[in-house]
DNA sequence: TATGAATGAGCGTTCATTCAT
DNA sequence: CATGAATGAACGCTCATTCAT
């Protein structure tokens, strides 16, 4: 009985993943309207065990948009390190994290949800925590250091890139973060 | 018989001017999801009405865009001209144009679509080629006064327009004027 | 007060006609799916002046038919006088008069409904009548030349032409008349 | 697992079949122009169920019409083995096989739709190429042996087969059997 | 009479969600 | 736990018919 339970319990995790994958896979290629029929198609499993695992739909888009976040949170941590170690400035750290989230969300709707998340509810999860955490160092370095904007704030890079315009081509991409780089570093 | 037609052309106008009234509220509150059926209801007409004065959902949305629009477009246009005319600096002018926007969209999820696609199909109508000539003219002024940015253009207008936090609160939207305003001016 | 009636009555008429000849002519082009719509468009009257005329779509259509009918009753009473003037031979107007029906009704959808009608409501109008007295006069000549079955009657010609492959291409018509003739004819 | 899957599919098939019977009987009684939703409410199950087995309405009624064609098929292939096992002479199978189009058509319109279909797309199933087969041969013996049609050929039975009155009672689809039967003999 | 805007039941179709197996 | 057939409310849209003007 233990060992059945094990295998269940494997063969679930094992589902989650497969799910959580064709999911995102998916939102990131047609956005969030694709049906659960066919994430459930991709997932190789059947819809109710979509719904065991995501008690609704907009549970499973939430999963896979927080997901998303991890990535952007595993970025500015790193981006952290490298300050914090010296290998590298924090404004132009800053300014680097700032076009990868651009980027990012411009090829995956499910970034884009992410990113536009991010100061919705403030530290949801021990991730963004983290992330904020990190963010909040790299920017406290950077007016220390008398390059970034004196009263910069995370809340500040949260509100920039949640508006950034991920649907549009890279030049007008580019346009945009050289628009808003002024306000970001020291006038 | 042209009294009767006039007659019944008033009924319409009305129906019309109530239709686009539903459209802009509940389009405005809930977004473009809303359902044709629930517009006709809050316009007190039965549906074949709104297919009687829009052929299609897309239609009768892109009018409250376009309604909004147009006030935009309005507010531009006057500004460029108390600038013209010497009333006012253009800078400062833009600023406030650009706040203008950002605070109708905050309040009017219609206002924000519109601002959305306002660089979209340059120049689409009349209204629109209007609204950008005058914002044309009022870059230029700001350019040749030395008071905004060098390369500033239309399109980084529309650009910032377009990605405006319309849905934070105001201090929220604040903050988003004032990082964003070094950007705009001369450094 | 007597001249605006007249004038009235005139338009009306004049409408009718209007009416008639549109309905008849989108009819047979699309069939009797066009919407009353567009039959009042290509009229050029309003929508309001077809139910006028015409209570129901299925009144207005059958006025259509009634029409083409009269066509079809026309040219069996023509058949006939030639006949009876000793200028045709019976079986030859009887089967000419078939391939005339099929060929109408190839080319016109009107026709088509017009000929499956015949014998549904036997006598329903003066002009039916006398196509079918017509007929008759045809058939018993034919009858009595010997040339014809010899218990052919009026309600068989209506069995074929109801049943004749209108929208067949002209091969495929062709060979049901040869098919169809021996049954006419004496054997 | 494999005792789940086959108890799901047996319900499965149930409606399956619940579904066709309840189109065929509609379908014969009203035409092809009955609702989805009223198949579905005859049928005891919802609107969803109905495109879970028929993706568009056109696939449901072109089910029902394959089930009567196929039976038309049977028909004729029986007939074929009775005359090539000299147990029935071939024109008065030929004939018999049409009478029994007509009398199954005149009860169900799905019947005079698959008849109506025949010859429309050549072979398009194997059902009907093994019909198509036996009808030949039905008719290759029937030349052979001097009693049907010398240039009799399948095509003119799917003409004469899709023309026949079903509309009609009784006795005037026995007429019209009495008027075609010379155009398929010998003369 | 003529007008044509308004009506609203009805259509085919979709899809998040449930639940018997 | 997994399955996937069943559900049914909801959607955008059409069109024969009505009726105030």
């Amino acid at each position: 009985m233990g060992e059945q339970a094990r295998a269940r319990r494997s063969d679930a995790v094992r589902n989650r993943g497969r799910i959580l994958t064709a999911a995102r896979h998916l939102v990131t290629e047609r956005g969030p309207q694709v049906s659960m029929s066919e994430i459930a198609g991709h997932a190789g499993v059947a819809v109710g065990t979509l719904y065991q695992h995501f008690p609704t739909k907009a549970d499973l888009v939430s999963a896979v948009v927080a997901e998303q976040a991890g990535e952007l949170v595993d970025a500015v941590v790193q981006a952290w390190e490298r300050v914090r170690d010296d290998h590298a400035e924090p404004a132009a750290e800053l300014l680097a994290f700032v076009e990868r989230v651009l980027e990012a969300a411009a090829v995956d709707r499910a970034v884009k949800a992410a990113a536009r998340s991010l100061g919705a509810e403030p530290e949801f999860s021990d991730a963004e925590a983290r992330g904020a955490a990190a963010l909040g160092h790299l920017i406290d370095a950077g007016r220390a250091a008398g390059t970034l904007r004196h009263d910069l704030a995370v809340s500040d890079l949260y509100l920039l890139v949640a508006t950034c315009p991920t649907d549009q081509p890279p030049e007008v991409r580019r346009r945009w973060l050289t628009l808003v780089r002024p306000g970001l570093l020291r006038q």
